[in-house]
Parts: C-alpha cells; structure tokens; sequence
DNA sequence: CTGAAAGCGCTTACAG
DNA sequence: CTGAAAGCGCTTACAG
C-alpha cells in the first residue's frame, strides 16, 4: 500500500472526496475544517477519520478566494541587507508561522516609490495583514493606502516607527529617550565633545534617536551642530563622516551613532587614522546587532528585542481579527549594554 | 471626480464590470489579460480602456485557482539571521519582482525537519517555483518531495549546493577549489601550519570547502587532522573554536575558516588572547560579506555573488516554464579579495 | 475572432 | 445538526 500522499499524485484530494469517503455532505466537511461548533461528535469523527485516511489538506487558494482573505502577511523592510531588518525578519518568520501565517517578504530598499507600488497591489492580494518596518519617514499616499487596507479587513502594524496617530498600531522601542541616556553616561564619564553620526535624511527613527543626543547635550550646554553628521545608516556612512569630520580637524572623544553599522564604520575610520578606540574616542552603536560582541573592540550599544517585537507582533495580527478600539501604541525599553568601545573615564 | 483606485472601495472591480464597460464577453476580457493572440485590435482596444478607465486588476488568488498556479515563489534559507543568505534573499527578492513573482521567505534556521514540514505543505501551495537555499546536508525525503513538486510542474531550483545529480537545477559557486586556491596561497607565503575552522557538520558545502583545504595541505604534506575543528558557521563557532585550540596547545599561524562569521569571532578570539592579524595568525574567511571591508583589519575572504546567482535563479524559474533537456548546473566563479587580515609573507 | 457555459475547490447563507 | 445550492473571480475548452 502506498504512503498516503504518494498516492493520486495526478488528482489532488478534495473536500468531494472527503466527504464521500465519510458519507457526509461536502457543507459537513467544511465545518470540520474550519472548526465549527454546529457538528455531531459522530460525523466530526468520520470526516476526521476520512481527512486523515486520504492526507487531505485544503486549498488555501480556494479558501483565500471563497473567504475573501488570504493566508499571508507582508513584511515591508527598509532593507533586509542591514543586519536589523535581517534579525527582525527572521523574528517575525517564526512568529507569524506560530499564528499559522505564510510570510511575503518585500524589500523597500528604502524607497518610497516602491512601497507605494506594493500598497497598490496590496489590496488585490487578500492579505492577512501587513506589516511595516521601515525606519523612512512615511508620506500622505501610504497612509492612505493603510487605511483603505484597514477598511476591507487587512491588519496593518508598523514595526519601529510609531504610526498610532495615522490610525496604524504600531510596536516601537524607546528611541530618543535612550539615546539621551547615553550621551549623558558619555558627558558622566568626563566627555565634552561628543559627536552624533546618523541623523539620516528622510529617516523618522533617525530623527527620534538625534534629538536625544540633542537634548543631553543641550542641557550640559555643549551641543553643537558641527559634531551632527548626516547619512544613511551603512558602514560607508560612518567611515566617511568620520573621515571627513577629522578632515576638516572637527575634534571629539566621543561617538554616539545612529546605528551598529554606523558604528563600525566609524570605528574603522578612527582606527584607519590611528586613533584608538575608546582611549582616544569612546564609540557607542545603536541596535544591538549580535556580531557586536564579536567585534574588537566590542561595541557598546543600546539594546533592542526583535524577538519580543516580534511576539507583540503576532499577537497584534490575531487581536486585529476582532475590531479594536483604537491603534495601539506598544514601546519595548532600550538597555545601554555597555562593551569595551566605550569604556573608561575621560581624562579631564 | 474621485481618483480610480478610491472608486467602490466597498466592492472590487472583476472583469464582469469590465466586459460590461468594454461590451465585449468575460472571455475576451480573459483573453486580453492573458495576451491572447486570437483577440481583434478593436475589442483588444476596447477592453484595454475599459481596464484603465476602471483600475481593474486581476484577482490573484482567483487566476491561481483557476490556473492551478500561484504567483508566488518560496525560498528556504539556511537562516536568514546569517549575513550570507541575508545578502542572498535581497538579491533572490529583487530577480523575483522582477518577473512578477512574489517572494514566499521561509526561514529553516538549519532545521531538516521544518524543510521536511515545508515541503509537504508546498504541494498543496500552487507554487510557481521552490528555491532551496541552504548549505545543509540534504535527505532522501527532502529528493522525493522536490520531485513530487517538479512533477507537478513546481520549478525547484537549489542554490548554493549542487542536486543536480537528484534532477534539481543547481546554482552553485566554487568551494572545493577556491579554498584549495587560498589555503595554497597561504603556503606559498611561508606558513606551515595552517588551521582549518568551519568543516561544519551536516553542511554539505562546509564539507566542500574543507577538502580544498586538505587538498592543499596533502598536496604539500603538511595535513593534520588536529588543526581541523567542526562547529556552525556563526561566530560563537569561530571564538570557542580558537580559544579552546589555544587552550590545547594547538599551534597555528594561519587560519582559512569556512564563512566570514566564523572568521570574526575567530579573530575576536586571536585578538583577547593577545595574538596579531595577520602578524601573528593570518586569516581569510569565506563568502564576501559585505561588512568584511568594514573590519580592522579588514578580512581577507573568498568572494561570491549573491547578485548573479540571483540573476541565474530569475532565469531558471522562467525557463521552467518549458520542459527542458535535464537539470542544468551553473557553477559561479570565487575570486580571492586580498584584505589585511592575511596579509605580508611569514618568517620561515 | 467571439461568446455561453462549465468548473477550479472551497464556504456560507438558506431551509429543513 | 445537516444538506443542496449558490457563488468567490477568474480561465478555458467547446461551438460557432
């Protein structure tokens, strides 16, 4: 006897047969598959037996296209080469496959117009739901797109970027106040000069995570603007700000980045100069990424939890199949971890 | 006037509102969506217009149904929290959009029983096509699976690992010769005892690499199986595996690892023991990642091409269309980039 | 070249 | 609790 699903490798399985097999109508079957209360025990058995007999499993197609929703979430990322969409993306896999979702992965590449063009699409694809983590600032078009998705029942969840006041639930970890909790260790262990790399054009997250060096530094009185270098959050970007700034003898001892690739950037800029890291400039990364701590010197950080975003996650997206009150707002904390790239006092 | 897409937000267009607008049947609506030759300039004009004037757009799940065929594509990674398949599933999702697919990522985080899992699953999904995208050892039910696929008309390409020989279409690059390449270079500048890291176990393609290696060092006599150590490729593997040959005694001055994780971590490792790269250990990773030229020293490694070989993929899943003569492999060159990590000639 | 009709595999009112 | 029937939005033989 062959194994069951070898057998009829030309015509799959259907409720049809299901039902056949189990004497039941094909209305009796459906019930069973989508769990509803309204069965005997006797026939919920026999349709059990028979599904199992024949290794019947239903067409999600047909499901999707009679039930009007698909049975996949898209992931929007800024851009899956950077290490923390990458780590993300593995999170929310795992998570959303807990909640028995497919994952579409679309990668923005950190362009508006490609996110536009998905949105457009979107609505045609009987989503579950759409996930958004992007660090971009968003435009009027997309969050037009997000409620229409709303309205004909698809969930939509920003990741990273607080998008509650456009009516999109979002997940977000403490942004500027952790930085500003950073750059005041930095000013406590005698710093004066602390620069910032990452203000990124364009990028909302990049914007949160500046002023809260801004607002340590205006408060000790020492900020000024000439220590801001703005770029994109790659490795490139930190190399040559931090090229350019020692160019043009801008001085600092400290560093506070804008993200954990800026911060290797940066460092291997400073190395290439032959500036050590932290005695001569103390550098500290944003984002936790895990080759951190496999780095000489290791890079100190502040922290975040894809996993546990991840996991709110999902829980959004089972909650959104009941019609909420109002967007929610989660915020997961930042940890300062500190490793060797910024440790020591400053010398006065 | 409202803008197209904003009109009937409560029902969506379906070719009956198009065949209406345009006066022609559902059937040559079809027709003119699927570029049917047999369809009069006048009616192709007219359903054309009527398209536009409407925003229609074709409901996928429906055609899939219909069709017997989705439009989505499923890459199964290693794990995508590594920098190598991160690097692959941008460039695998860029060649997919580009041929209308949609990029189904799910991630195996090296587990053969979620691959397994996948696979039995993917019959009932309607794939265009299946890429395998993992470095692990493959089992006979993973074969069986992707010819059941194939027959059903699901185009299964592997990349990274060669199945040809199992009838799946392969994109690989070099691995055998190109460590034999590099580990002779490392002879050729005078080292003697160069370690291997990274034969890892169940991965085929770690296997591959390792034997260039021992083909290098029969080659010249010099093979011990002593400076061969197994782990995973992340960079926990590299650390613990240097620390703990240092801790054995083991001596070595120079160091080929099988991925550019492992290579950090080893470095990492060198560097917290008081070791020099290259002064002292000479190290080349494996796989060009893009953070290589970021690191200090910058990481001499074997390169590869995620871009082409997604390029190649994109090629092979639109030639699948056809029934073609028998699995093609296409093998992807590797060229040594010389970094400072393995730099300058050894003292004999 | 064109249209009427059947059907892809399900789910869900509607009766009973 | 259960079944017969309609229908989700398309595509594709089948006639003409």
């Amino acid at each position: 006897m062959p194994s069951p699903s070898l057998a009829r490798a030309g015509r799959p399985i259907t409720v049809v047969d299901v039902a056949r097999q189990a004497g039941v109508s094909l209305a009796t079957v459906s019930r069973v598959i989508n769990g509803s209360a309204t069965v005997s025990a006797l026939k919920r058995e026999q349709v059990t037996q028979a599904m199992l007999a024949l290794d019947f499993r239903p067409d999600p197609m047909a499901q999707g296209l009679r039930r009007g929703q698909g049975n996949a979430v898209a992931l929007l990322v800024g851009d899956i080469a950077q290490r923390h969409f990458a780590e993300l993306t593995q999170h929310v896999q795992r998570a959303l496959e807990g909640q028995g979702y497919d994952l579409l992965l679309f990668n923005l590449g950190h362009q508006q117009q490609r996110l536009e063009q998905f949105l457009a699409r979107a609505l045609r694809m009987k989503l579950r739901g759409v996930v958004l983590a992007t660090s971009d600032a968003l435009t009027r078009p997309v969050f037009e797109a997000g409620r229409q998705l709303l309205a004909q029942g698809v969930a939509v969840v920003s990741l990273g970027q607080d998008l509650s006041r456009e009516g999109i639930g979002s997940i977000v970890h403490e942004e500027r106040s952790a930085t500003r909790r950073s750059v005041e260790r930095l000013l406590a262990l005698g710093h004066r000069q602390v620069a910032y790399v990452g203000r990124v054009k364009g990028s909302a997250i990049g914007t949160e995570r500046f002023l809260g060096y801004r607002d340590a530094l205006q408060a000790a009185g020492t900020f000024d603007p000439v220590r801001v270098w703005d770029m994109s959050f790659r490795y490139t970007a930190g190399h040559e700000s931090v090229m350019r700034a020692l160019d043009e003898g801008i001085s600092f001892t400290a560093l506070q980045a804008g993200s954990d690739e800026i911060a290797m950037g940066a460092i291997a800029a400073l190395e290439d100069r032959g500036l050590r890291v932290p005695q001569d400039v103390a550098v500290v990364g944003f984002g936790d990424i895990d080759l951190g701590a496999y780095l000489r010197p290791a890079l100190s950080t502040l922290s975040s939890s894809p996993q546990l975003a991840a996991t709110q996650l999902a829980e959004l997206l089972r909650a959104a199949e009941a019609p909420a009150a109002g967007p929610v707002r989660i915020e997961l904390p930042r940890e300062l971890v500190e490793r060797a790239s910024s440790q020591g006092a400053r010398k006065p």
